[in-house]
DNA sequence: CTGAAAGCGCTTACAG
DNA sequence: CTGAAAGCGCTTACAG
């Protein structure tokens, strides 16, 4: 096993003065015990030398904190997650937390799970993208202030701090944006669920569509039955039992690409006979052919919003900030 | 802050025992200590009844195991490594491990950086594809007995546990594939490296030509200018000036991306101008118009395999296993 | 200016 | 069968 590590205890020993001192000179806490500047030089010198890391296992007991921030998402092979995990751990890395992913598959019980088990190993924060009716395991955390962000998603009736996408905004914008281009019968293809990112959708879509008089027609496929040839034939049935569809808007990366895969098999032409729209880019989409218009969400912009959020929560500042960040429409060719 | 937590003090006070005896049955050791069913039993439900969980730092600080394990990969944001992350993560926490990734960007720098760094923390174990240059490193980890796997790509000069692809035969396959097809001027495009993954692409490849008498011919592209307008042009490129190719082997994923992005500017035909073949599969290949043939990864296989091996060490079994897993040609129709 | 000592919550060698 | 005690490596209130 690793040889016994050098300690505080050795560097106490090595310059014959007493832990608690080193401790200060660490911490920081130099001046405000007015250890003398020369020791505290010495000190730090020694400890360079000598390569000496504090045992972080033995600061979080002592302390309670683990320098652990758990990051859970939906799904961290999701690219858009994934993406956004890359952009969060460097940040935090760099602030000397460690993150820890997992992944909910959007099922109620495994967050809860997670979230019991990562209280028990004492982790600092929480960046979380919430699955429905974990409302009070989120209250619980901030209870005992324990920075929780949320994001993607958020619970209106919780007074959380989030960072979230102008879904609704968004949404309808992209619409208003197709009926601009003339379509006239929009479908959309969403997923069951009442989570806010999806009702805001669903409300943009809606209020484009009346607001110009037409008809909405939706197709809601449900998140039990994620599979990918299931969701396939559903779409297929929704476009061929809806003849008059002229155009598609896809409110999530999946739905798109399942879509895509629906489309190509009825051998319907994107965009003569169908224009599509999806929520949320995807590196397919710009080489599908024809390329897919997208409403892209900032995953920089995302990324570093979470990190400033918890950060300054996890330096006490226990404030709870709202953003909502602006989708851009990236027009391409399935748009006509 | 959190309230104090329920500690194995209050049960041994709760049930007027010692705390030794409580920690000699929550171990497991109640039996070779000789202490009674009864007490055991009784024990056991009380801490079911008041939900006591032991604090995992203090267990750690006293037992110098941290129930880590570091998932050190190329890029978290790439697919096939979410993918495999996501696979692993939950087989993890089956077995009371958390898993903390981390990206290396192939540089050797950060990749000696995050070792020191997770060393300090008391990492377990380490599940990593390593970058050029930390041989000595990986050693170092090993010398200390701590668990070390490696995936992707090894060091043949070092003896250590790895899951990698059989990555010499699938390339032979695929290339003497095209060549029974009918292609007789096959391109590699593959990335500048010395990694073992890539030359033993480049050696099958290399060999199937060779032995059919027909002449290679590759483009590398370095890794330091992994920016894809860069790689794209590259590629248009090496097609260009190279008018007598009539089928591309791509090494990798991103290259294949790029290099569709290319042909698609040149508005070149797949299969008919130029047959390709990927290395490493995505949702994107299959998509694609036309589809594109790759070798898949067993991407459950790799993940099972990996975890089966650290585990194995983390329950002190230092044995070096290594598993060679093959990847399946999946013909679409990008190659006639 | 500096140090001895308690304590975070465990595990385990030792003693009985 | 069971318990008192040391110790993992820190931090910090207290005392001088």
């Amino acid at each position: 096993m690793a040889k016994r590590k050098y300690s505080i205890k050795d560097i106490a020993n090595d310059l014959n003065i007493s832990i608690t001192t080193v401790s200060f000179i660490l911490n920081g806490k130099a001046r405000e015990n007015r250890i003398s500047e020369k020791l505290t030089k010495k000190v730090l010198e020694h400890v360079k030398k000598v390569g000496y890391k504090p045992n972080q296992l033995a600061q979080s007991l002592r302390t309670g904190k683990s320098k652990i921030i758990v990051f859970m998402v939906e799904d961290i092979s999701n690219p858009f997650f994934s993406n956004i995990a890359r952009n969060i751990e460097s940040k935090a890395l760099e602030n000397d937390y460690k993150i820890i992913y997992c992944s909910t598959d959007n099922k109620k019980e495994k967050a809860q799970e997670l979230i019991r088990l990562f209280k028990g190993r004492h982790a600092d924060g929480y960046i979380i993208t919430p699955t429905e009716g974990i409302e009070e395991d989120i209250k619980s955390l901030m209870s005992e202030n324990i920075p929780v962000v949320l994001f993607d998603r958020f619970f209106p009736e919780v007074e959380t701090s989030h960072v979230v996408i102008n879904n609704y905004q968004a949404s309808k914008d992209a619409n208003l944006f197709l009926i601009a281009k003339g379509y006239k019968q929009i479908g959309l293809v969403t997923l069951k669920s009442t989570q806010t990112q999806m009702a805001d959708r669903l409300d943009g879509y809606l209020d484009a569509l009346i607001e110009n008089n037409l008809r909405p027609l939706v197709k809601e496929v449900s998140f039990d039955d994620f599979n990918s040839e299931k969701v396939i034939r559903e779409i297929e049935k929704f476009i061929v039992t809806n003849d008059q569809l002229d155009a598609l808007f896809f409110t999530t990366n999946y739905l798109t690409i399942n879509g895509l895969s629906a489309i190509k098999r009825l051998k319907r032409k994107i965009p003569e006979d169908l224009a599509v729209v999806a929520f949320d880019d995807n590196i397919l989409f710009s080489l599908y052919d024809p390329s897919i218009t997208a409403l892209v969400q900032p995953l920089d912009d995302i990324s570093k919003n979470l990190m400033d959020i918890i950060l300054t929560q996890l330096k006490g500042k226990m404030e709870v900030v709202k953003k909502e960040l602006p989708a851009t429409l990236l027009e391409r060719s399935s748009t006509g």
